[in-house]
DNA sequence: ACAAAAGTGTTTTACATACACCCATGG
DNA sequence: CCATGGGTGTATGTAAAACACTTTTGT
């Protein structure tokens, strides 16, 4: 059985990261053809003998030496005219990473990756920005209902560090008290008995995700979510 | 710029249906390859110059005659020993559709296509098992937080086939007067001024889905939620 | 008149929301 | 002692959950 098809398939990971700054994409810019002045995300094709997955993995660590703590995959994008040298369908993954556990490769393979905030982001290649647009709706409702901020905060914070985490993602305002109210209430942040002083002002309590606990209790059927 | 790479690229549909036996998924009989003593979901390879959605639906006729009332897509299996022959990478949609609407093609492309209810399925080939499992689960985690189950239903429909709907496919209980009362508040459910009598009983009035007034409810910010 | 399914309202409970002052530290 | 950010409790509103009887038809 012999099938004529001219179409390849690439991975493309969307990962992002956050600091004091706010929420950051990785891009890579590639140094040749006709997007050499475009950022892109990073990706490349699929080899005959790996996963998806392993794809990404492998092609994220190639073009920026970053290994996320969280991806899953996003969509596929397979439009014509994604790429004008050839038809390639793309499986888009996302991904979350704490930028300041994570070096960026400088200046190999010809590319250049670099953070780039949300809000100031280049022009970009292909479809990116469809993929980009995609990835940022999914952040903003997954965080809504999965504890996924804490992979984008240091192992421990203080609370005001996902406060502000999450007032930036969704772009709204929170209430202090009632969202830390409701956290706590889930039972899977833990004190670290540190404290951390940052200038004046009082010195707040460092907290832990304990990931453990987070999977007993929704095993036991407790819900997460935040509005 | 050439790139060696030998992955077909296919679609499957996992397409539901609902009747007064409850939930069923349509499926295909391939009639030789190793295969041919189970059952398949509809699907096959991608053609070069048409897309994703356009590849399925097309498939989706030929092999069965049906064409769904909702389309999305649902996931991209990718592992490496899905399908015997050759590596192929299949981009997976989820469909609903109304089984009565739709007739289906009778034993042409050397396949039958079939309705099985969902706790009575045949053995299923390559990787249809897994893939069924993640259509069944989005299934029942998009019929909270969207009305399509409307895309299961007659167009006019007493409220009992919508709570057995539920019922059936969420796999408990509903108290009819609260779920009555919070779908009605939604303002998208017209009375038709019709009513339906089977047997004895009093007889219901029938309703419809305004699919408009949903969209308008919608932009103005409801939130549709059914737990 | 009785069996069968449709239709309907009220009370209780839990959770979300709104809101303002004190505390600990650095300068 | 003042500026800065951290920490906390209560009252109110709103929506979910629990719950049982009446109505209309066919037989």
């Amino acid at each position: 059985m012999e099938i004529k098809q001219n179409i390849k398939i690439a991975v493309d990971a969307i990962v992002f990261g956050y600091d004091k700054e706010g929420l950051k994409v990785l891009l890579i810019s590639p140094k040749y053809g006709k997007f050499k002045d475009f950022w892109a995300l990073p990706g490349g094709f699929v080899k005959d003998n790996e996963t998806l997955i392993k794809a990404v993995k492998r092609e994220l660590k190639e073009e920026t030496g970053v290994k996320t703590n969280y991806l899953e995959q996003l969509y596929t994008f397979g439009d014509l005219d994604r790429d004008p040298r050839m038809r390639v369908v793309s499986v888009a993954y996302f991904g979350l990473v704490n930028p300041k556990h994570s070096v960026l490769k400088a200046d190999t393979d010809a590319k250049d990756a670099k953070w780039f905030g949300i809000d100031n982001l280049p022009k970009l290649a292909y479809d990116h920005n469809d993929i980009l647009t995609v990835a940022l709706s999914r952040l903003q409702s997954k965080l809504q209902y999965q504890p996924i901020g804490f992979d984008l905060l240091n192992k421990s914070f203080p609370f005001s560090d996902l406060e502000t985490l999450y007032q930036t993602i969704l772009q709204k305002n929170i209430d202090r008290r009632n969202f830390r109210k409701k956290i706590l209430s889930f039972g899977f942040l833990e004190e670290t008995g540190e404290k951390l002083s940052i200038g004046s002002g009082r010195p707040a309590k460092l907290f832990r995700f304990n990931k453990k606990k987070y999977k007993e209790l929704e095993e036991a059927g407790i819900q997460f979510e935040i509005n």
